[in-house]
DNA sequence: AGGGGCGATGATAGCGCTTGCATATGCATT
DNA sequence: AATGCATATGCAAGCGCTATCATCGCCCCT
């Protein structure tokens, strides 16, 4: 089947083949429209013949653009993103663009690794959530790739933002949870930077009315369904019971439901709980759980979507894109 | 700080900044205890000065390694691999070695392609999980990368297995619910391969003794806790209640759970659950869930230091790695 | 019939790095 | 002093593509 067993077909193999130049079994490769018919097949065959893959490692050195795009993220495991990735790594697959998966964990350290392993392969893009340190933002802007900061709206943002307001969602949840009567809310913060805007947006809004009394506590990243243990019996021993929990996340959400649950108690009579991010299970739990739905997908499109745009030499128009969020009111709050 | 603007500096950049040949810089980048101390200094010096990060694509076509693998599964979200993917990306980032992500779905024709596109960028290996089809072979196996097919052992790898045998793991949980005095499961099986394996093995040794009944029922991969409610409301209308529900994942096993106390049903004493793969979930959950846990960590390790072996030019001694399971006992069953 | 334009193809100079080979230097050995 | 052998560095030929420019027909228009 390969012509050449000791080393891969190549360019010239399939062109030697065919009959025809590097040149156009090139053109023909990056976009068969441009060789005339009968050439074409003639490459199809050879291509079958030989065996040939494309070496993108040398594509990519000639042309300077890689196809290739970094996805950097905290965590994988229960994280609040895992529905994001996924469809931007559909998407992106089906762009035929290869997605390269970082984790950057806390670590800033880490962080400024992957980036500079991106921007050794000459990514096109990096797709980034989480604090931006100078080093960072120094490496990145004397380079090319195009920068996305996704899940957020920083105020200044290096390339293009395509998020939410975090602040903003806290409010929604506040006003939500006042208007049902709630009058005691807990809540539960993780020490990540957009928690803590999602948690000051919540005290902006909460009004310090008579009778009516805040709570909370807080977590490490990622707000994991494994914390609830310890947080719900925080909140049992506090002198008054909240009459509602609000979470960093619907994972937590679940556990305090389901700790709730163990204990007694049932949800919402007797405790509400809200989750964030609209993961499928807040949909799926009993009770059902009362979310913020932000629609990852769409951030995933408007992300790749840029990318594109960027990558045919338009310049980017707008630095923000708000894809906003929607507060889904379910049984449990 | 960048000393020509215009584009980003090269290894002559550094080397004319240096004094020194760009091999030397190209030594020392690679390998810099090569070079001698005060030429080590020097090469450090320009390489701040011009702020230079190698390109991967270049030397990666040089030296015919690129230094990245690809890590191709099914699903992300839910999914039970989402620990050993973890794992996996974090002791490969610190191998400096990049990871191409590629979700596999169930379709052949992505998987494909996607193995296309990780031979095109000539990856040192492929890391896998689900069948593989004949092309799929025929195209890694003319290729130089290492092909690695985790979770499982086949018959015959293609190249490397790393994974446990699912028949003995079904096997396994029948022997210890047996032991443990229940007569009447119910599985819950996948879809896919491995999930009927381990289901073919508790069949296998299941004992058709008197007052032992065996029902089952399935659903789509990935096992999701989606699913429970379908497969609880299917367990309620069997004429017999079966006394435990064996589960393809933590996840649905912990949806089976919430739907059981939904229904005021007490786990284990009404209706006793197993799941699978022992996520953290599983000695989080209310009660804490029997499930077989596989090392994904141990898993991911494994792979690697093949992959550093096959990449220093070591065959591989071995076709198979037995890293084995371990059936632990919770309050679920 | 001549010219212009266009579509299809070929020739070829890099892209930025690695690496085998050659060279140079220093030091221990005879 | 002559020899040998490490060790440190330079030279230069590619790695397999892409993209620019040039070439060549061929058809259409005047």
């Amino acid at each position: 089947m390969n012509d050449v067993p000791g080393r891969s077909p190549t360019l010239d193999d399939v062109a030697a083949h065919a009959g025809v130049s590097t040149a156009t079994v090139s053109r023909f490769v990056n976009n068969p429209s441009v060789v005339a018919p009968a050439t074409a097949d003639r490459i199809r065959a050879a291509i079958a013949a030989t065996g040939y893959i494309p070496n993108l490692l040398a594509g990519g050195l000639a042309s300077s653009k890689s196809k290739m795009v970094a996805v950097l993220i905290p965590y994988l495991t229960d994280s609040i993103f895992n529905d994001t990735i996924q469809s931007m790594v559909e998407e992106l697959s089906g762009a035929s663009t290869t997605v390269m998966l970082g984790l950057t964990g806390v670590s800033a350290r880490r962080t400024e690794d992957l980036i500079r392993a991106a921007l050794s392969r000459r990514v096109d893009a990096i797709i980034f959530t989480g604090p931006v340190t100078p080093e960072v933002e120094a490496m990145v802007r004397r380079s090319p790739a195009l920068f996305i900061e996704v899940w957020d709206l920083p105020k200044e943002p290096i390339g293009l933002a395509v998020g939410f307001s975090h602040e903003a969602a806290g409010r929604d949840v506040a006003r939500f949870l006042m208007s049902r009567g709630y009058r005691r809310p807990h809540l539960v913060t993780a020490s990540g930077t957009r928690a803590q805007m999602r948690r000051d947006g919540f005290f902006a809004e909460w009004p310090a009315a008579e009778g009516s009394a805040l709570t909370e506590s807080s977590v490490e990243v990622p707000s994991r369904f494994g914390h609830a243990r310890r947080i719900f019996a925080e909140i049992r021993r506090l002198p008054d019971m909240p009459d509602v929990v609000v979470c960093g996340s619907d994972y937590l959400a679940q556990g305090i439901i389901v700790e709730a649950m163990a204990a007694g108690l049932r949800v919402p009579e007797d405790i509400a709980v809200v989750g964030f991010g609209n993961s499928s299970i807040a949909g799926e739990m009993r009770p059902t759980i009362t979310s913020v739905e932000v629609d990852g997908a769409r951030i995933a499109r408007e992300a790749i979507a840029a990318i594109r745009k960027h990558g045919s030499g338009e310049p980017l128009r707008e630095r923000w894109i708000d894809v906003g969020f929607r507060l889904i009111a379910r049984e449990s709050a």
